[in-house]
DNA sequence: TTTGATAATTAGGCTAGCCTAATACCCTGT
DNA sequence: ACAGGGTATTAGGCTAGCCTAATTATCAAA
């Protein structure tokens, strides 16, 4: 038996667990997080995430194949996971207990994340009832490191005929939250995909009260469904 | 096209904010803030005082007279008050709102007010009624910028034989704030200094309701009274 | 198979913040 | 007036994270 002790490793910085959060999510269909599909999501220079990646790998925290790219190890991952919570349940209590809008949670939770006890977010889960998905509809890891995985589809390549439920929204543009909660498209809402115009043209779905939306292709590709098979 | 519209001023560091809240708490009876009680304040060495001031000293945060100490200019006590408007503010919305024991929340606010946007604070603020005190007792700052300034006496200096309110309490020590709330010393309690022994000895108080606490100097020292002329 | 475009890495540099060790300053007691 | 002790500053160094410019690896097209 080894005597090596958990080791008492210091604290992630706000920088690495962006980094790791980065990974989780190019990572999420399979495959590798690339150098520069990472430097895009934080905005930095592909060098930066160069040198990022050689530290996070010595520290274990990911698999650096060079030239390919990177993915999570195990601990990597619970420490993203453990993110994306904080991250989550911060938006959900916002949204739920502070009056915040869902446009405007995004930006103040990427902040708040780093700076949160594990204690106070467990305090909001509580004080939610233990939410499993967040405003935008994304679901929220367990404590345990669990999280619901789902094949989604956007609405931008959703097949024409056939009926989907609005799933999930990418949160990281506040107008175009604003706008999608004008048109009533919201996560849970049910649509069927009517027509969608030639090259790259926008996608008209009916809503169940009747009335149709027209949704251009930059949009759709931000609304994430889940096809219902049946009519 | 235009002229290149420099933002005034980058955000303050989380190093910077918690130099300057500490230069506000050293001169707020007037006078310098030293370089050696920043530094112990901080837990950081005096050389890395130094220099954090000629760099506070440049960006005219601070007044540096070298050798003698620093003090704030008008531009830092702002930026000091409204760091300690957010710290109050939160330490009364976590104990308030999510059930956190008095002991707890300085630390958990330490980390949080450099993080919350001034729309969180409000909010909470606005969710609390506008509280102008903290848990602990310290006068919150309004979102203007004005604090309440009170002529507090330490319990262990109080005069015996008069009576006095307990005002406010010092926030940093979770063990002691469990011990006072037990023993019944919170902000608001009205005591009569009874006895105190000689050689930096205990103060024995009494209590409205007749008991008595017998407080040893080292928690007397943190415990600020407001003399009551009368009886 | 060579080549050229693209992506990734290395090289070198910068700032913020921290440190220790060395030095300079200030004040008080003689 | 001056010496010592204590405090403050300067000198020099380190790490995390970022940058740009130069170099190298990969891969697909010619
Ligand atoms: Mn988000
Ligand atoms: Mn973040
Ligand atoms: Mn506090
Ligand atoms: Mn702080």
């Amino acid at each position: 038996m080894s005597a090596a002790i958990r080791s008492p490793q210091p604290p992630l910085t706000r920088s690495v667990e962006d980094y790791l959060k980065s990974v989780f999510h190019l990572t999420s269909q399979g495959g590798f997080a690339t150098t520069s599909d990472i430097a895009a999501m934080l905005e930095v220079a592909p060098p930066s995430v160069s040198g990022m990646m050689k530290r996070l790998s010595e520290t274990g925290l990911i698999e650096h194949v060079p030239y390919r790219g990177v993915q999570l190890t195990p601990q990597g991952r619970r420490a993203a996971l453990q993110m994306i919570r904080r991250h989550r349940i911060l938006e959900s209590y916002l949204t739920s207990k502070l009056g915040f809008d869902w446009g405007d949670v995004h930006v103040e939770a990427e902040r708040l994340e780093h700076a949160v006890s594990e204690k106070l977010i467990e305090r909001m889960a509580d004080a939610l009832g233990e939410p499993r998905y967040d405003p935008h509809g994304a679901p929220i890891p367990t404590a345990a490191g669990e999280i619901e995985e789902a094949e989604l589809v956007t609405l931008a390549e959703a097949d024409v005929g056939g009926s989907v439920i609005l799933q999930e929204v990418d949160d990281e543009h506040p107008e175009r939250l604003h706008y999608l909660a004008e048109q009533g498209l919201t996560p849970g809402v049910r649509l069927r995909v009517i027509e969608r115009q030639p090259f790259n043209g926008p996608t008209i779905v009916r809503r169940d009260d009747g009335t149709t939306r027209v949704v251009g292709q930059e949009l759709g590709l931000l609304l994430f469904c889940r096809p219902t098979d049946g009519e």
